[in-house]
DNA sequence: GCCAACGTTGGC
DNA sequence: GCCAACGTTGGC
C-alpha cells in the first residue's frame, strides 16, 4: 500500500536590501507573520519572485553598505500577490501604468529564520572559487532578486559558521 | 561622491 | 526595431 507523501523541493534565493532602509534585524523584529517584500520594480526580479514557493529559503543580502554581504536566512511564507504600493499614489513605488485588474508588480511574504553567525561579505564570496559562477559575484550585476543553487547556498551558510 | 553597468523610455 | 538619452543600482 502506498503511503501518501510530499516531496519538498527546497529552493534558495537571494534578495538584496539596503540595511539603512530595511535590514535583516528589522525583519527579525517583525512578528511571526514577517513582512511583504514590496517595491520590486524590475521585471526579471519580479519573475523570480513569482516562482517563489512557501518554504523556500532566502539569503538576505545587505547592499549599499560597508561591507555588503549575506546577513541572514529568511523563509518564504506567502506566495505572489499584488504589491499594494503600486496603487498608492503617496508611495515612491506608485506605478500609474498598473491597474488592479492587471497588476504589474507583486510581493512575497518572508520571515526571518536565523541571523547568520557572521555576515559573509561580498569580498569574501569573491575569493571562493566554487562561487565564481554565482551571478552575485559577477561584475555589474544589479539584479535584486535571484535564484541560488543549493550548493552555493550551503557553501555560504558553511562559511558563516566558520571564523573569517 | 564617483562611475560602470545595466534597464527603461521614447523618437524615429 | 534601433538606439540615444536618461535613470537607477550598488560596489568601491
Amino acid at each position: 500500500m502506498n503511503a501518501p507523501y510530499i516531496v519538498l523541493a527546497m529552493n534558495y534565493w537571494l534578495m538584496k536590501s539596503e540595511p539603512a532602509v530595511f535590514s535583516f534585524r528589522d525583519l527579525m523584529n517583525m512578528s511571526t507573520k514577517g513582512d511583504i517584500w514590496d517595491g520590486v520594480r524590475n521585471y526579471q526580479a519580479r519573475n523570480f519572485m513569482r516562482e517563489m514557493k512557501n518554504g523556500d529559503r532566502v539569503l538576505f543580502y545587505h547592499s549599499n553598505t560597508n561591507p555588503p554581504g549575506v546577513a541572514g536566512i529568511a523563509e518564504v511564507i506567502g506566495e505572489s500577490q499584488p504589491d499594494p504600493t503600486q496603487f498608492d499614489t503617496s508611495s515612491k513605488y506608485y506605478d500609474p501604468k498598473s491597474t488592479r485588474e492587471a497588476p504589474r508588480w507583486i510581493v512575497v511574504r518572508v520571515r526571518a529564520v536565523q541571523e547568520l553567525p557572521r555576515t559573509v561579505s561580498l569580498y569574501e564570496l569573491k575569493t571562493i572559487p566554487e562561487l565564481e559562477d554565482m551571478p552575485l559575484v559577477r561584475k555589474g550585476n544589479r539584479l535584486s532578486v535571484m535564484p541560488v543553487s543549493e550548493k552555493h547556498a550551503q557553501i555560504i551558510m558553511n562559511l558563516a559558521a566558520t571564523v573569517a
